[in-house]
DNA sequence: CAAGAATGCATACGTTCGTTTCATACATAC
DNA sequence: GTATGTATGAAACGAACGTATGCATTCTTG
């Protein structure tokens, strides 16, 4: 991918380290974050060697910002790929709020185009991605976030006419933080005492999840905007 | 608060290092996570000794416990105290869903009663207790969340006649994520590139981001919980 | 086939980690 | 005053950390 420019062409097994210790770092890094992970425990699940880390990555660090690079681009991509069809598509109609929600959502729970078999993780990784204390990875992941946004603002704004672009701005974080919070309540269903002790909780299919965030950030983003008046639930301290 | 009993009268700077330390843990924690925070920095930020780790709270482990236990627990009291109030107040009446969003909103973003001293970092750190890696403090928040989201999901299932139980767990989850990441948008404000480069973007008094969190939530709990059908979005691969 | 770069592996280095130990200072109780 | 137990200070422990180095292996190229 970015090797340093052998001079040789590759060979078949030439990337499977790299995709190796990718694939473990990924897996780790989304259970136990990045300073909670060792190289050592990455190299061992990896079934590599120390000296792999160094070469591939240079530093650990490095290593990290590619984790989460693989996967990020590719649905940031596809999440303005769909924007832009749904776009050209539409010609002057006005698109629908729930057909640019389902752009923005579907990409990051569909990523079988990678071979499906760590999914999870990544989608973990994508959830934890915006707590990342980590410098350069976090500025990465809001350099992202930052196109993404801008895009999916400016179609909503269109959608939902009259929508003061100030109060967007919050519900766009809103809706957000739902996508991720519920993507990871879905991902860790089975472990959550909550979920389990709830007779009410049942696991939908990711199609299921899909529509449930769909039509409560739908709800959400079209609610009313003038400041709403509440019933006197606090008697106002201070 | 829990000293091996003393038997003598607790002096006035007893606690002084105790909580000096709690406090530089909690600003840590918040900014580079647990795992990326060495005792070493925290004792260092608080003016102590490496001792005193060990003195007060035996392992770094029980320290971080004790830091997210030392606010979050105040928080949660307050909520179900709040709601409680509610509906002995409002007696046989039905709460209006607004209000009991405010009761579960409100006690997360106003810990004035602490001294306010660090308040933000207590708040960024209730963000961030999600996710967080370490077992015993990840157990710890999970059984915290189970009480609250028990009450308060009986509450709203009132408030809102005819949503199945099923799905309004999913949506108390959409829920719990815009607000804990409309909170981190909100206290990081200042320091978001995507925000600073968004004209649109202000930032708005607590007050402010209290409505918008409550307008945001009660139309995105009560949207429409008969699966809506999509206008053919994506042509459905595979 | 031989030359040589590219890659994988084993080991070691220097640092920092969480934790422990022990001595000392202080406040209270008898 | 002396004994008792709490709190802090300085120093050091073994373990684990990220990284670097050197040699063996593998594959491409001429």
């Amino acid at each position: 991918m970015r090797l340093p420019l052998p001079g040789t062409i590759s060979r078949d097994s030439q990337l499977a380290t790299r995709v190796a210790l990718l694939d473990a770092a990924e897996r780790l890094f989304s259970q136990n974050g990045i300073e909670g992970t060792s190289v050592r425990e990455i190299i061992k699940a990896a079934g590599a060697n120390l000296g792999a880390i160094n070469y591939h990555f240079r530093t650990k660090d490095r290593l990290a910002l590619e984790v989460f690079a693989r996967r990020l681009e590719p649905v940031n991509r596809e999440r303005i790929a769909r924007l832009d069809a749904l776009e050209a598509r539409g010609g002057r109609r006005k698109l629908k709020l729930e057909q640019i929600l389902d752009a923005l959502i579907r990409p990051a729970l569909e990523s079988e185009e990678q071979g499906a078999k760590n999914c999870d993780d990544f989608m973990r990784l994508i959830s934890r991605s915006f707590q990342e204390p980590n410098p350069e990875v976090k500025k990465f992941v809001e350099q992202q976030f930052a196109e993404v946004t801008r895009r999916f603002d400016a179609a909503i704004l269109r959608a939902v006419p009259g929508l003061p672009p100030e109060n967007l701005f919050w519900r766009m974080s809103f809706v957000h933080g739902a996508l991720h919070h519920g993507l990871q309540t879905w991902l860790r269903f089975d472990q959550m005492p909550y979920a389990m002790l709830n007779p009410a909780a049942v696991k939908p299919d990711r199609e299921g999840l899909i529509q449930r965030l769909i039509s409560f950030m739908a709800a959400g983003i079209s609610a009313p905007w003038s400041k709403p008046r509440l019933g006197n639930t606090t008697p106002d301290r201070r």
